[in-house]
DNA sequence: GTTCTATTTAATGATATAAGTAATAGAAAATCG
DNA sequence: GGATTTTCTACCGACAATATCATTAAATAGCCA
């Protein structure tokens, strides 16, 4: 028996979405299933647990449930109108509404360790997880941020991610998927650009059309070849474009720490050329690091330009500096409060 | 009253040019009738207003300044007002109101900057341009009335730039100017001055005969007189004047302006001389230089030679120009100088003990080596080279032989002050060097050491890169075609700053960006550096004030460079003719360099700095693990990131920064604004006061025009003699520095560890190790804000102890001396001492160093009032004063104690709340106790007297609040009130009874109410705290209660409302004052001034505000709150751009900081008067009178002097009623102003209304709105007042939406308050309408005459 | 020599930056449809 | 016109985001008559 789908009538009565948005169009949703072809990494769905993150009205997670039947499937929705709806319509389904906050860790560390509701294997790292994927949703203009620091886990192996290489269907911004995906010299690379190439391995699935499509290199559209739905797919309708994107964990050996440092303060300069950009790291580092660069063709290029292997070698040339500056220190406080009777 | 004989210039004027341009001999023989008939009398304003375009919406209204009737002498008793007319209509930058002219307002910027460029040219002598420049700003319509002074600034210059043009040619080139280039513009006196001065100054050779014809003509050309051509000083130098009076005889000395009279008769005409030897030589030196030489000359008479140096430091120097003193200076100073063998000569004659005597007799009376007590006191050689003046003051015996030794230091410290404020770069650069030459004989290792000595090598590294930059930047302006297009980016960029560059010595440069830099090290939440924003500005504004003060300089040498007599009796008048002048030279300068212009220099120089300036590092090679020793720079330029912002920094290298720590730091506080050696110049002007040659303005105003334009009418007015009166008290009040204290600090301090709130040196900090990278990211976290607490921890630490530094180091330069603070004000009127870092107003600390100069004997009730000084500073304030005599008098083994051994003993002293004051006041009773008579004794300590909490006391006058009024002491009683008691105790009342209803948090609240739990909420309550902020204060007290800090915030949220109903329950009518200050700040600031441009209209139905609340104090200043919108640009610098605000963008009102600031802004500038009535008062009474906003300060002996003085004020103050006034100031003010409100939609006014916009909706063909009806309403304002008849009966005639609430008498019942049926209302704009004043209590202020506890 | 247009440059405005919403949370003002 | 979202958060002395890209305005060159 298939879980009845929320349809847009229903969907639209809700007033209150947090800025979220999601793609209600089941149709659309069909057409995204069959792009991510995901039984080819959880050949045996039966044993799959997936976390829904800010499911939202939940369309999603009923025509995955449908579709896949996993071993479990739990929603994690806060936002009392949502979780009200979801208890709505999928009270009596298998799918399993918690209302924590998906914002806050100990959400997690709660879940998985103390009360053990939903515990994910450990897999080792030469394969994504094939017994659990996480599902997310995380549209809303100020929370980009969340989707930052979930990608920074990766680079740690925490969170989530220490149960090995877990993928993530990630719906955001347009923009910030944008961000995430620019390639070397490309207009919109940043560092976090550069943080999604050093950890995962990922992919433009689906995308709603709009002006933010010409943001993105018509190469790299044509290597995804996303599927674009309209923006009435949609709701709430008003606001910015959103996309879905798949990301898979990669592996990677470097210094996290040192190569936060590099990436971050060369990309404040992106359009510098290295030969002058590296005073930025530190006292005299623009003397460094052009005696110890040899490629004289890298000292040309610009922060923007370089792939991650190429930062990779410079925050090693960055850990070998005898006087290079104590990245802990890299902050600034603000006036803290004074003043009293 | 008398006008001055004008002349119509525009009708004379193209004749008197003809005449000067009439070629050949005829120039020189005028004759007398022909130059009188030009002389047409005429009203000259008739023709100024109708030349100038008056446009009535770019001058302040002459509604807008309802100040205080001046003819009543008692003015708080006054209620009339006299509304008095700006009717300023020149064009003048600061004379804007922001509510309108927002076209001009950008022109204002325009010609800020011109005239900040061509000063720039016209010091570089970049004539073309200037003249370039000129002809800008002769286009800018408002300006006209002005341009004249700009054109004089022009000729001046160019008269210098070449000395030898002669006169006809010169006159040729006027005539042209003002007949071509500059039609309609006309020569005024200073024209002619600058022409005599040309004249006058001609090498000899020229025809000497004809000079004297030359210069009756132009001075029978005067405009307004020859009086008003010779008070042109800055022009015609003294000996200009000595020879008009003495050799040529066309004028009398009656003629001369009154500072200088005195000089000239003094100056026998044999003595006169006029040395034109300089002239010819002199041109490209420096002021300094130039100012150097004056100085020689005035002391040896003008044959002493300047040898030929061959200092390495002269020959460094850009064409030779280095203000540095010369090598063979130090040699000639040895000698006495005559004026100072004088001083010497009466300080001997005084009574002093043979140690004194030798130490008068080694001291050298030299300015220039004696500046303060700068050098480091290892040597042991202090007793050479200072004396401690304060001392000898104290020893000598008589009131006679005290006033000739102040008087005899007066004389020196002018000098001295002198020294001061303008040589303290090369003081600096001179220490510098000595400290490199002594580590360069010990090693190359001791230079690297030493930290004057590297800064020294930086100094040399930086200077070639300045010369290169300034002659690139002088090369490129002096091209002749400047092609824009073929210009790169660095090239483009060198011609908006050039100018500027070059200005100033190369050297000075130097000087200025290293120690700025140093100076910021630490600030602006950097780690271990600053924020490069910061940085660029601050050495941008250090040079440009720099540049300031050598201009006066200039001139001021310049006025006075062949005055040559050496009498002391002649020496004071010259001090005294010089200091008129510099007064009329800082008030006359009106120029400010953009900001954009000081961020840009600033980054040239920086940015050469962090080029050159090297320090030696070592490292540990990660691989090798081997040490490393290498060169790095010490400066680094980076960013950091703040919640996702970048932000530029500029770090400094740890290996600087530890050395830095140990450093002795005076030589980076900026010398121009160290505390003064003599009386500050006194206020006379809003901007002309306190330092001598650096400018301050009377008002801090936020960069804020608006504030501005209204102080400087009220100025121009005169309305505010009494705050200038107030100020001057203050600044006049000398201090000296407490040795005892000093003595005591200073040992703490070496000793480097924690002591009181002096936090100990810390070399390193100390880390918690970090958690595993896989650990959850809740711990990663936590782990991250540990350590950034204790890196916030460690550099606050580090900024405090380098700011005791600061403050130690400056009462070391001044120990002995005696000194004075210069006052101004902040925007409401209160006092603050222009130098920073060290004054009275600082921490407890930096008040126990202080104490009067004066000493004053203790008297019959001296002695009471130290004991009571004592019982206050250890907390005890709230007590009756017998209990706090009773309580010092129970301690007087720790006095002693404490006294005689305060680090080795019992330290009683550390126990008071304000330990180091009480450590003074120890000192000081030790002593007493231990006289005879202590009456005899005399004392020097500050004793304060308090007011209980100063805002309640006027909230409580102000509102007539009898309860209120008793709570804060404004009714006698024999025992002090303690408003924080009592709070607490209807606080815990009040919880009692919640606790009897059962209400859980009351019971476990009820018995932790005490004092301290309320008291900075009641404090605060008084600037507008709110519920959440108040709740924040109470969890502070109350977190050691609670281990739960959830648990403690939720108890302070149940609090916070009682103690909320409790203050709002004791102080009723305050509250109630305090909500009607709020919504009439609300009302005003959404207010629509009806003149306003419509495009500040042009969201249709929601406008910009533009109006803020503006009030008078009771002593005629304005007040105009400076909350806006603040708009910042980008500005691109050499190093990053930099996000800098505008000061002249108009931007609309920022309505909410208007509401909640005008009731403490309103209470404060109350104060504010209170305390500038007291002191003007106090110091007619002479008391020696200082001030902490609302804690008064003088000798113990005058206490009760200045008790009933601050009595009698307050009472004068409040007799009027101010709340009252304040309303009908507003009322007057916003008369015609219009507010957005909703109209009962069933009534005939809006059907009127809906009738009017259905007709004019027609007539445009689409819906009206609220700019279309502003725009009507405003038509027919100026059609009323249009001096045309005939339109003004149009106006009568017409009918707009906004007209027709004339006469409408009940608008209460028509309007619709907030709320209403959705269709019953519409909007519509209605005549502002302020609230009504809550009704006042019985409190009658006057019987505060007998409340001893008042201030206490 | 002028006027008009094409092209370049300067000026201005917009957007992204990092990555626990700084320590906190509830009211008041502003916005938007 | 009313609900939702954003913006505060006690006053003053006091002190500050910036790099890059897109778009628009202005200026210059060129062109031709």
């Amino acid at each position: 028996m298939s879980i009845p789908i929320p349809g847009i009538k229903d969907i639209s009565k809700l007033k209150f979405f947090y800025g979220f948005k999601y793609l209600w169009n089941p149709k659309v949703h069909d057409k995204i299933f069959d792009k991510l072809d995901l039984t080819k990494t959880y050949t045996n769905p039966k044993e799959l647990k997936v976390l829904d993150l800010y499911p939202g009205v939940g369309v999603q997670s009923a025509m995955f449930y449908n579709r896949y039947s996993p071993q479990q499937y739990s929603m994690i929705e806060r936002r009392s109108s949502l979780y009200k709806f979801l208890q709505a319509n999928f009270e009596d389904s298998p799918l399993q509404i918690l209302k924590r906050d998906p914002y806050d860790w100990s959400t997690y560390s709660n879940l998985i360790d103390k009360e053990r509701v939903f515990v994910p294997e450990v897999q080792p790292s030469d394969h994504i997880n094939d017994s659990f994927l996480t599902v997310a949703n995380v549209t809303g203009e100020g929370s980009e941020g969340l989707i930052m620091q979930w990608l920074s886990c990766i680079g740690n192996k925490n969170w989530l991610y220490r149960f090995g290489k877990m993928k993530m269907l990630l719906w955001m911004p347009s923009t910030t998927a944008r961000k995430l995906l620019a390639r070397p010299s490309m207009r919109s690379r940043s560092k976090c650009s550069v943080v999604r190439e050093a950890f995962t391995d990922t992919k433009l699935i689906a995308i709603s059309d709009g002006d933010e499509l010409k943001g993105f290199d018509s190469k790299c559209l044509e290597e995804w070849d996303p599927i674009v739905f309209s923006a009435a797919d949609i709701w709430p309708t008003k606001g910015k474009p959103i996309a879905l994107v798949e990301m898979n964990p990669t592996n990677f050996d470097f210094d996290v720490e040192n190569w936060d440092y590099v990436t971050r303060h060369l990309m404040i300069l992106k359009r510098t050329p290295l030969n002058i950009v590296m005073d930025s790291l530190g006292h005299g580092g623009q003397l460094y690091f052009n005696s110890r660069i040899t490629d004289k063709e890298l000292l040309k290029k610009c922060p923007i330009d370089l792939t991650n292997d190429e930062f990779i070698y410079i925050t090693k040339l960055f850990t070998e500096w005898p006087f290079k500056p104590d990245i802990l220190m890299d902050f600034v406080d603000m006036n803290q409060t004074e003043h009293s009777g | 009253m008398l006008r001055p004989v004008y002349r119509s210039v525009v009708k004379t004027s193209v004749l008197q040019k003809r005449l000067l341009s009439s070629k050949g001999s005829k120039l020189y023989k005028p004759s007398p009738d022909s130059t009188s008939t030009l002389i047409i009398n005429d009203d000259p304003l008739v023709a100024a207003s109708s030349s100038s375009s008056s446009s009535p919406s770019g001058i302040i209204n002459s509604n807008d300044f309802p100040l205080f009737n001046k003819s009543n002498k008692n003015t708080t008793n006054n209620l009339s007002y006299q509304w008095k007319n700006a009717s300023n209509m020149e064009f003048d930058p600061f004379n804007k109101s922001h509510a309108s002219a927002i076209t001009s307002m950008t022109r204002t910027r325009d010609v800020m900057q011109l005239w900040s460029l061509l000063e720039a040219c016209l010091q570089s002598n970049l004539m073309k341009r200037a003249f370039s420049i000129l002809e800008s700003l002769y286009l800018t319509p408002e300006h006209k009335q002005r341009f004249i002074e700009d054109y004089n600034m022009y000729l001046d210059a160019f008269s210098k730039n070449e000395p030898n043009f002669p006169i006809i040619k010169m006159n040729e080139k006027l005539t042209n100017d003002l007949e071509t280039s500059f039609k309609d513009i006309n020569y005024n006196d200073k024209t002619l001055a600058i022409m005599i001065h040309h004249a006058l100054n001609l090498h000899p050779t020229a025809s000497s005969m004809l000079l004297s014809p030359t210069i009756s003509a132009y001075l029978k050309m005067s405009v307004n007189g020859i009086r008003d051509i010779l008070s042109n000083l800055d022009i015609l130098t003294i000996s200009d004047l000595s020879i008009l009076v003495n050799d040529l005889k066309v004028i009398s000395l009656s003629q001369l302006p009154t500072s200088v009279k005195p000089i000239l008769e003094s100056l026998a005409p044999s003595s006169t001389l006029v040395n034109n030897i300089e002239n010819e030589n002199g041109f490209n030196k420096t002021a300094a230089e130039k100012d150097l030489n004056i100085e020689k000359k005035l002391e040896f008479g003008r044959d002493s030679i300047r040898t030929p140096s061959l200092d390495p430091l002269r020959e460094a120097s850009l064409d030779g120009s280095m203000g540095v003193l010369p090598k063979d200076a130090e040699k000639l100073v040895a000698v006495d100088t005559i004026g100072m063998r004088v001083i010497r000569h009466t300080l001997l004659g005084l009574s002093l003990n043979a140690q004194q005597r030798e130490q008068i007799s080694k001291f050298k009376f030299d300015a220039n080596d004696n500046v303060l007590n700068m050098k480091p006191t290892e040597n042991g050689e202090e007793s050479n080279t200072s004396i401690n003046f304060f001392e000898i003051y104290n020893s000598l015996p008589t009131l006679e032989e005290k006033r000739a030794f102040e008087s005899a230091l007066n004389v020196f410290n002018q000098d001295r002050q002198k020294v001061l404020e303008n040589r303290a770069t090369e003081a600096a650069r001179e220490r510098w060097k000595h400290d490199f030459e002594e580590a360069k004989a010990r090693g190359d290792i001791s230079i690297e050491k030493n930290l004057n000595a590297k800064l020294w090598k930086w100094y040399n590294d930086m200077l070639p890169l300045i010369k290169e930059e300034i002659s690139h930047c002088k090369s490129l302006l002096s091209e002749k075609s400047v092609n824009k297009r073929a210009l790169n980016k660095v090239d483009s960029n060198r011609l908006g700053y050039g100018p500027y560059l070059t200005l100033i010595d190369p050297g000075k440069m130097c000087v200025i960006t290293i120690l700025e830099l140093l100076k910021l090290n630490s600030t602006g939440g950097v780690i271990e550096g600053m924020r490069t924003a910061r940085a660029v500005i601050s050495v941008g504004k250090a040079i440009e004030m720099e540049f300031r003060s050598e201009q006066i300089l200039k001139s001021e040498s310049q006025t006075f460079r062949d005055v040559n007599k050496k009498s002391p009796e002649f020496k004071k008048l010259v001090q005294n003719a010089k200091s008129v002048f510099r007064s009329s030279q800082i008030e006359q300068s009106k120029i400010l360099w953009p900001q954009t212009i000081r961020a840009k220099i600033g980054s040239v120089l920086i940015s050469m700095l962090i080029h050159i300036a090297k320090v030696s590092v070592q490292g540990i090679d990660p691989i090798t693990k081997a040490k490393v020793h290498g060169e790095a720079p010490a400066f680094a330029h980076g960013y950091q990131y703040h919640n996702g912002s970048k932000l530029g920094v500029l770090k400094i290298h740890k290996t600087l920064i530890r050395q830095l720590n140990g450093e002795r730091l005076i030589a980076s506080v900026q010398p121009q604004l160290l505390p003064m050696l003599v009386e500050p110049k006194p206020w006379v002007n809003w901007r002309s006061g306190g330092y001598h040659y650096t400018q301050s303005t009377l008002l801090r105003t936020k960069d804020s025009p608006e504030q501005v334009a209204y102080l400087k009418a009220a100025s121009e007015n005169g309305d505010i003699g009494p705050v200038y009166d107030g100020l001057n008290v203050l600044g006049n009040t000398p201090w000296t520095v407490n040795r005892n204290v000093f003595d005591v600090v200073s040992q703490v301090w070496n000793n480097g560890e924690g002591f009181l709130d002096i936090p100990c040196a810390q070399e390193e900090m100390v880390l918690p190790p970090a958690p595993p990278r896989n650990s959850d990211p809740s711990i990663l976290r936590t782990w991250k804000l540990q350590v950034k607490t204790i890196a916030n921890k460690f550099s606050s630490d580090r900024s405090n102890r380098c700011d005791t530094n600061y403050k130690l180091e400056i009462a070391r330069a001044f120990l002995g001396e005696k000194l004075y603070f210069p006052h101004n004000l902040d925007f409401r009127g209160r006092a603050y001492p222009l130098s920073p870092h060290f004054n009275h107003l600082g921490n407890d600390m930096s008040r126990g160093l202080l104490i009067f100069w004066h000493g004053k004997k203790l008297g019959s009730s001296g002695l009471k009032w130290l004991k009571i000084h004592l019982s206050n500073l250890f907390g005890f304030d709230k007590i009756c004063l017998e209990d706090r005599i009773a309580f010092t008098e129970s301690h007087l083994k720790d006095i002693k104690d404490s006294a005689e051994h305060p680090l080795t003993g019992e330290r009683w002293w550390t126990t008071a709340d304000k330990p180091w004051q009480a450590l003074a006041t120890c000192f000081e009773l030790n002593k007493v106790l231990k006289m005879d008579n202590p009456e005899e004794f005399v004392s020097h300590q500050p004793i304060h007297q308090d007011g209980t909490c100063n805002g309640l006391q006027h909230y409580a006058a102000l509102g007539g609040d009898v309860e209120g009024a008793t709570q804060v002491n404004l009714v006698p009683n024999d025992k002090p009130q303690d408003v924080y008691a009592h709070v607490a105790k209807l606080v815990q009342k009040r919880l009692e009874i919640a606790a009897e209803k059962g209400d859980e948090n009351a019971k476990i609240l009820k018995d932790k109410i005490t004092r301290k739990v309320v008291k900075q909420t009641v404090m605060t309550n008084v600037y507008g705290v709110t519920y959440v902020g108040a709740t924040f204060q109470i969890a502070k007290q109350l977190s050691p209660i609670f281990d739960d800090r959830k648990e403690s915030l939720d108890f302070s949220k149940y609090l916070t409302k009682h103690v909320f109903g409790a203050i709002r329950e004791l102080f009723h009518s305050a509250h109630l004052i305090q909500d009607w200050l709020g919504e009439s700040a609300k009302r005003i600031s959404k207010s629509i001034r009806l003149d306003v441009d419509e495009k500040s209209f042009k969201n249709g139905n929601k406008p910009d505000f533009m109006s803020s609340v503006i009030w008078t104090t009771p002593l005629g200043l304005p007040i105009v709150q400076p909350y806006r919108e603040e708009s910042k640009k980008q500005v691109e610098t050499n190093l990053q751009t930099v996000f800098i605000s505008d000061p002249f963008a108009v931007n609309p009102v920022n309505a909410r900081r208007q509401k909640t600031g005008l009731p403490p802004n309103f209470i404060h500038s109350l104060d504010a008067s209170h305390m500038l009535l007291s002191a003007a008062e106090c110091g007619k009474r002479g008391l020696d009178f200082a001030s902490v906003h609302d804690s008064y300060w003088t000798h113990a002996s005058d206490v009760d002097t200045m008790n009933v003085v601050l009595r009698d004020q307050f009472i004068k103050l409040h007799e009027v009623d101010l709340v009252m006034r304040l309303k009908e100031e507003f009322t007057q003010r916003y008369k015609s102003y219009v507010k957005i409100g909703k109209l009962k939609r069933a009534t005939d006014l809006a059907q009127k209304i809906i009738n009017i916009r259905k007709d004019l909706s027609k007539k445009l063909g689409r819906n009206t709105t609220l700019a279309d009806e502003i725009y009507f309403e405003k038509k027919r304002q100026e059609l009323l007042n249009s001096p045309l008849l005939e339109d003004k009966s149009i106006g009568e005639k017409m009918i707009t939406t906004v007209s027709l609430f004339q006469d409408v008498k009940d608008l209460d019942t028509l309007e619709l308050e907030n709320g209403g049926d959705e269709n019953s209302g519409m909007s519509v704009l209605l005549p502002l309408r302020l609230p009504e004043i809550p009704p006042k209590g019985n409190f009658d202020v006057r019987v505060l005459k007998d409340s001893q506890y008042f201030f206490s």
